[in-house]
DNA sequence: ATTTCATATGAATAAGATTTCATTAGTGGT
DNA sequence: ACCACTAATGAAATCTTATTCATATGAAAT
């Protein structure tokens, strides 16, 4: 199944657990391992989170050896999340998280 | 309560109503009344929407008379749905709906 | 071909979000 | 003070999404 609709792209972001993925994405691509080891959560979680991501790309994959390195795509996160940022900044409380 | 992290504010544009509520306002500012009417949808499910809306600042509030107008951020929303419809674009189904 | 490492998948369960329905609370007019 | 109109609220029910656990699949090495 594909991503179809707006909602189910900002799904994408609506989640502690994709946003720290794509937070960790964000310096340097890496493989499921790497991610579950770094965020300390399941294997499965971190795969099953990480097939929603792909499926609206807002990760990529790329097969290398037995391993499969997730990258974010930047081109749209990137600006994305900048625009939340200022967002946050000059209308969210000061308890704001992240 | 108020919008405290990014999933949080990311979830106002998760879902098909408030994404509903949010293209509606993007022409023109609007009671209630007027977008239930619209949406032919009941009134306390858009102003429960509305509620969270307002607490992460994408809508904002002002009292008319009896009535509570709504408006958009636009200054947040607008540049937010340019990106994701570039990205759809890109990157998506053809049977992408919106 | 077998083993090992790496990841994906499916189904059941758990968690979380949205909707509904009934009710309450404001605002202005009479 | 009362009425009509407009909107908000709370709790229960429903719907959706995420997590977990067990298992399957794939890739390379031996």
């Amino acid at each position: 199944m594909k991503c179809n609709s707006y909602d189910d792209f900002f799904r994408n972001f609506a989640n502690k657990t994709k946003l720290r993925i794509i937070m960790l994405l964000k310096n340097t691509p890496m493989s499921v391992n790497e991610l579950s080891e770094k965020m300390g959560e399941e294997q499965s979680k971190v795969s099953h989170n990480l097939a929603k991501l792909a499926r609206c790309s807002v990760v990529a994959v790329e097969q290398q050896g037995k391993k499969r390195i997730y990258s974010l795509n930047k081109e749209t996160v990137l600006p994305m999340l900048r625009l939340v940022e200022k967002h946050v900044k000059k209308n969210c409380d000061m308890r704001c998280k992240q």
